[in-house]
DNA sequence: CAGCAGGGGGCGC
DNA sequence: CGCCCCCTGCTGC
């Protein structure tokens, strides 16, 4: 038999596989989801969206219907626009200055890639299991952490009752939950390894674009349903893509949570039979349905932000690796536009993603995160430590880490009485087991 | 008191 | 100019 076997090789079949599924996309074929953001309506599939997100892949695992509705409170719909584009397309070309935006609310949405590490399955996943890192996740400042915005404080949101059942909304993991406040309340373990293991793969091609039209590259196939907050029900009206002006979102200007009826979703998140309640795909009038009626019900997730006001926000989960060269080139020649795409993870690419966390606006050094502003480059890059709770530098006595080697020799002279690590090592020490 | 974050000075490229 | 180290002030326990 092994004279019979051939085989058979679609050289193409990567192009065509992506060309196919753009214009799928394009023409909302097959799209059995709708991701709902800010009144638009962006049906997808659930293929895509799983593949290239476990937050989504949880929604739909829990998502007893065939075609949901997702309503993401407090994500941009451009930030979405962007994101559909690089699931899609692998690639996107983002704003400089939405960035940030970009970044958290993917990684609050745990987009592959970009805020989850992107494992190769062809590479990894044998023998892989002790990569998990036992160190702890990040912590948070403790100022910072009351400054955040409580989880409790946040507007209850229904979120996905489904998850909610198997684990109360925990804010263990510090930076993630306190920040991000994912509404999925996913298992720690996997907020912790979003956080803890590698770092984002974030490739970031620096591009010259003048037009910030031009930096998306997104096809605008997505309903417009105008206001939802003040539509009731009546979205997918209207439509119109004048929305799409970034200059409409501006700080802290995010419209609030959208679909809503009747304030919190009142499925029981105990009992997912129950999930969603009768009737309440009911307020999505069917001949407005994005996917024609196919809809069955409405989910309202919230994936964390706290008004899009990056500064505010400033908790952006963005762990990059420590031991990159940081760069911070001259401002002046900082390009305007950055290409995200969905591949490779070199050192350089997390160069660019954390220059743009620090992006510089004239000749000073701005923390992206918070707008602080620095004298020299080294005290913004240590500041930066701070948003993304990279702490390099470990104690070889006990598991503590600290953001400073000042402060990790301060700890070890006060703690263990041992001498100070300055003249013991000079280089941070990462990924200490 | 421990930990965190920022400023300043020295040194090397 | 950038990096590293030391010092200092602030905050929370």
């Amino acid at each position: 038999m092994e004279d019979g076997l051939l085989s058979l090789k679609w050289n193409n079949h990567k192009i065509t596989f992506f060309e196919i599924l753009r214009v799928l996309r394009e023409k909302a074929n097959y799209t059995d989801a709708t991701i709902a953001v800010e009144g638009k309506f962006y049906p997808v599939h659930k293929l895509v969206m799983s593949t290239c997100s476990e937050y989504f892949s949880e929604i739909f695992e829990r998502t007893p219907c065939k075609s949901p509705v997702i309503v993401l409170k407090d994500v941009r719909s451009q930030d979405m626009d962007a994101l559909l584009d690089y699931m899609y397309l692998g690639e996107v070309n983002v704003n400089q200055n939405d960035l940030a935006s970009l970044l958290k609310t993917a990684e609050c949405l745990r987009i592959k890639g970009l805020a989850v590490p992107d494992e190769d399955p062809t590479k990894f996943r044998k023998g892989q299991s002790d990569d998990r890192r036992e160190s702890p996740p990040p912590k948070r400042r403790r100022h910072e952490d009351s400054s955040s915005q409580p989880l409790s404080q946040r507007p209850v949101s229904p979120t996905i009752s489904a998850s909610s059942k198997t684990t109360p909304p925990s804010r263990t993991p510090p930076l993630q939950h306190q920040t991000s406040s994912l509404p999925v309340s996913q298992s720690q373990d996997s907020v912790h390894d979003s956080i803890v293991d590698p770092p984002p793969m974030v490739k970031v091609e620096m591009e010259e674009a003048d037009d910030p039209d031009d930096g998306y590259s997104r096809r605008d196939n997505s309903y417009d349903g105008g206001s939802v907050n003040e539509g009731d029900g009546d979205f997918g009206t209207e439509l119109s893509k004048s929305e799409h002006d970034p200059d409409n979102y501006g700080s802290g200007s995010f419209p609030g949570p959208s679909i809503q009826p009747g304030g919190d979703l009142p499925w029981d998140e105990g009992d997912s039979s129950s999930f969603p309640p009768e009737g309440f795909s009911g307020d999505l009038p069917a001949g407005q349905q994005p996917q024609g009626g196919g809809a069955d019900w409405l989910m309202c997730a919230w994936p964390g932000r706290d008004g899009g006001n990056v500064s505010q926000s400033s908790s952006a989960t963005l762990s990059l690796p420590s031991q990159m060269p940081l760069p911070l080139a001259p401002s002046a020649t900082r390009p305007a536009h950055l290409s995200v795409a969905a591949s490779g993870c070199g050192q350089p690419q997390h160069q660019a993603a954390l220059d743009m966390i620090q992006r510089n606006t004239s000749s000073d050094h701005v923390c992206g995160f918070c707008g602080k502003n620095f004298s020299a480059p080294a005290f913004l890059r240590r500041h930066i430590r701070a948003h993304t709770g990279e702490k390099p530098f470990k104690c070889p006595h006990c598991d503590f880490r600290a953001t400073q080697k000042g402060n990790l020799n301060s700890h070890i002279i006060n703690r263990h009485n041992s001498p100070a690590l300055s003249m013991l090592n000079t280089q941070p020490l990462l990924h200490i087991d």
